[in-house]
Parts: structure tokens; sequence; C-alpha cells
DNA sequence: CATCAGGTGAAGT
DNA sequence: ACTTCACCTGAT
């Protein structure tokens, strides 16, 4: 069915953006793959958009994922007044923060540590074939009962190397409910901060990745190597972020975006 | 083939 | 509290 999007929306930013690892591109259009969902959505116009969900799923799901419920365009005038910042929302423009799963993205973004964009997503693709569920023509993200049962010899050949231990421990924690990922959705930025970094492997940049691509916690800015450029190399060593207050997160992408492909 | 990659935890000051 | 270092392995 066609759909009309009227806020900033680029699905090849968003692809690209490295939020997600399970978005790539399709015939003209992408695939993205949310938990044990899928979607393929083209560009038909401005605006318009075709999509292979049904109206009802699209309502129920993917405009919450996509977060069209807040106004990007808006967000970007917010730094009309700082200049690298202005040029990065120019550049970023159609990036959104997308609203995913806590738990495929604390795998995910513990997968993550010191390693390629590409080598994080053929990592997660093998986790998702040996143990999620078969779908039409993809796999589900392993749910954390498939993850706690899954055979160690086979999750070691998914190439996580040093970070094994800390998928099973996360899966095990998960799991058996000792850390629940729902009952800390409510927590204060701070409090919720503290609560993923007790788990073993999630320091501060895979906590705020946590927070704000699955928790929609978008004060949260993580800093990677990129943010740590930017700030040494664009503002003089002062972090720039947190003057944007809730949309610091935000601001980050637009930058990370900017720095990367700019 | 060598280097490096969206970091983290432990050891050392 | 702050700094340094080893760490698996795929991608280039």
């Amino acid at each position: 069915m066609k759909i009309t999007i009227s806020d900033d929306f680029d699905l090849n930013k968003i692809a690209e953006s490295g939020q997600c690892f399970r978005a790539n591109p399709e015939g003209s259009g992408y695939r993205f793959i949310a938990g044990d969902r899928e979607i393929l959505i083209k560009k038909a116009a401005e605006h318009e958009f075709e999509i292979s969900a049904s109206g009802q799923e699209w309502h129920d799901f993917w405009e919450y994922y996509f977060d069209l419920g807040r106004n990007y365009e808006q967000i970007r005038k917010s730094a009309k007044n700082d200049r690298f910042m202005a040029r990065a929302c120019e550049v970023g423009k159609g990036i959104r923060i997308l609203r995913q799963d806590p738990w495929e993205m604390l795998i995910s973004f513990i997968i993550s540590q010191r390693k390629s964009i590409p080598a994080i997503k053929t990592s997660i693709e093998r986790l998702c074939t040996c143990f999620g569920t078969k779908k039409k023509d993809y796999y589900a993200f392993p749910t954390p009962a498939q993850l706690y049962r899954a055979d160690f010899e086979e999750l070691a050949s998914c190439g996580l190397g040093y970070r094994l231990p800390y998928i099973t421990a996360a899966a095990k924690s998960v799991y058996l409910n000792d850390f629940s990922l729902d009952d800390i959705k409510e927590l204060p930025d701070d409090e919720l901060l503290e609560a993923l970094k007790t788990l073993c492997g999630v320091g501060d940049k895979v906590a705020n990745c946590v927070m704000l691509f699955a928790y929609g916690r978008t004060a949260s800015v993580p800093i990677d190597t990129w943010v740590k450029k930017i700030i040494e190399e664009d503002y003089g060593g002062r972090n720039p972020f947190p003057s944007y207050g809730e949309n610091g997160g935000i601001m980050q992408q637009y930058a990370f975006y900017y720095k990367r492909h700019g």
C-alpha cells in the first residue's frame, strides 16, 4: 500500500546511520528487519512511500518504530546558531532515531565493540540464522530463550570473539529475569544508564546506544570514536551535545552521520 | 599480509 | 579517580 510521510524521512540515511544493523537495500527500496518482523519500503514520490505492510501493521508497529510522532524538521532548526551542527542537520536531514527492541539493541551493541559495521552485521546475521525463528525468507532476531539455550560451539562460530561470554551472560540474566529489560524502562536516565552498565560488556558507549536507540532516551549521547573526533576537531575539546538537552542524542546522530559521510 | 574497527574491564598509577 | 593495555576476528 501507499503512505504519506510529511516530515524528514530518508531511507538510505536511516539505514546507513549505524543505529540499525538489519536494514539493507533491496530492489529500488530497503528492507528493514526488526525482531521478528520485516518491511519492504521504497520511495514513490516526494513524501510518498510504497510499503509491503498492511495499514494496520504500519499504524500499530512501524509508525512508532520510525519515530514518526516527532517533528525532526523543527528539531533541526534548534542548531541554527551552531555552524557545524547546522551543517550536520542539513546533510543528515531525513535521519530518524528508531525505536528498536531493547533486547536486540543490547546484544547488537555488545557485539559492536571494536568491530566495523560490516563485521557487526555479519555476526548478527549469523546469530539470527543459527538461533532465530525462520520466517518466510529471513530469520527473526533470536529471543533471550533461544540464545540462552544456544549450543556453545555454534554460538562460538558466530565470530563474537572475546564478546562471547558477554553474550551468554546477558542471555542468561535476561532469560532468567535476573535482569529485566522491561522493569527498567521507566527509570530516569541516570538510573537506567547505571542499570544497563551492571551487565558485563556494557560500558558507557553501549549503554547510551541502548538508551537512545531502544528506550527513546533522546538526551543520551553515545560517545564513540567519531563523536570524540567531532569534540576534538570541530569544538576544540568542548562537548556541544549537552547544550541541546532532550535533543542531544538526535544532534549526535546528525553529527555522527555528517562526520562519517559528510 | 598488516592494520584497524561505533569499547570494555582489569591492572596499574 | 584517571591512564594504559590486552582482547577475538572479520573486513580492507
